[in-house]
DNA sequence: TAGATTGTTAATCGATTAACAATC
DNA sequence: TAGATTGTTAATCGATTAACAATC
């Protein structure tokens, strides 16, 4: 895309901020710690990366590929004391340190996320919750609901770091700019719209219906390939029986 | 894995269900819906790759190829017939079909599922709800909760094909057990554990901690970088400075 | 015909997998 | 030492990208 560049400082950011670690091990990285977690509360000090990769959903080869990309941290003939995994991929994942969050918008779905239980334990705090509706001032999960029209100022006075959209499509992209605009580069989108954000933000998106399509997708597949209605397959079968 | 099978009728399933569309193609299928949807509703007739492409948030080049997986829908010179791809997509997704989903747990998040509007506008209709709790009996979003006692009944009853998951995490596997057993094959799984299934079932995940420690990695990452605390970084400064 | 844009090819890139040497 | 299991290598696979011939 860009001729080559010689100098060192103009380089591309994304080798700052990726250093190496593949985008396809880090999405796994918060699951192998959910099961660490989840190991060392039934009591177990160490784990091979068969056991580890099991309780993940992973092969093993995946889950040694993934975790040599954070560095050495298993004991060969033995496996991995899980504290230590834990403490290693939680540093990792830069979640030593507690998050910041504000939800925008707080209707069906923003009250489930600012009362759902699992973010405080994994280093996240919700610390403002806004809207443009009736809700306001009302309180939702120990917070008083502020009103999108102080967006700026909350965000600002509350050091947020990470904003989670759970508005409806229409209100996601004018909310999305301004939040931008006040400084924040991490947002979770619920809203069913893609946002438009510059370069540097990073939004992940979160889509209820997309899940259904899909599974829909595979399950129409299903019932045809039950009914012999896939012409390939039915074609390859000849091909075959014939030989 | 397995051994050679010269048998036409013992092949492995994985190519009858997918029948050549990739899975990366799949999962981004819903994304072009929307997109068209969207467009249609501002009246356009035609859109070209580049405009499509721009409204999905991909490239192009990526657009093109992913729908040419789905054979040769538009025109060169002029672009895609929006009404004609949206019912292309559709009928490739599987959507000219209503699917009947069923929730189990109906917590804060259960309701907001409940409650969203958006999935009758996608060919999914919510026929049950099942919880354990007080809420058995209740009428939410219009139906009344049943007791997860009846499962197995309701599951036959109400011909559901797609269950969605929103209970704690604890009682996630054991009923993940009982609908598979009741000839559920897909799953959407909001409960924060890594469900086992036999092969045959497809599972979809949706974690809300998982996504924020994914934003917390790369948020973590900028900051890192504007501190210049990124020895990689660092010490490849050194050296072409050097040179 | 000239301009526009698709559908496809070929090159590149990144992720997965299997196998095994290293080593506890 | 013998058995177990990691960390790494090399091969394979699948996805992305750029470019352009085909064609409206």
């Amino acid at each position: 895309m860009s001729p080559s560049r010689p100098n060192g400082l103009s380089r591309q950011p994304r080798n700052v901020v990726s250093r190496g670690i593949p985008e396809a091990t880090v999405a796994r990285l918060p699951v192998y710690l959910r099961a660490l977690v989840s190991l060392a509360e039934r009591g177990a000090t160490t784990v091979s990366s068969e056991e580890l990769a099991a309780a993940a959903g992973v092969t093993s080869a995946k889950l040694r590929k993934d975790l040599s990309h954070l560095g050495s941290y298993g004991t060969r003939g033995v496996g991995y004391e899980v504290e230590y995994l834990v403490y290693q991929i939680s540093r990792e994942l830069g979640l030593s340190q507690d998050w910041r969050v504000a939800i925008v918008g707080i209707g069906n779905l923003g009250h489930a996320l600012a009362n759902y239980g699992g973010f405080a334990s994994r280093g996240f705090r919700v610390v403002a919750l806004l809207d443009a509706g009736e809700v306001v001032g009302e309180k939702v999960a120990g917070l008083t609901v502020a009103s999108v029209d102080d967006l700026e100022h909350v965000v600002k006075e509350q050091e947020v770091s990470i904003a989670v959209i759970a508005t409806p499509g229409a209100a996601a992209q004018p909310l999305c700019d301004r939040l931008v605009a006040a400084g924040i580069t991490s947002i979770l989108n619920f809203a069913p719209v893609v946002l438009q954000v510059p370069e540097g933000v990073k939004v992940r998106k979160v889509d209820l219906s997309t899940e259904l399509q899909i599974l829909a997708f595979h399950e129409q597949r299903k019932s045809a390939a039950v009914l012999g209605i896939d012409a390939d397959v039915v074609a390859q079968a000849f091909v075959e029986a014939a030989q």
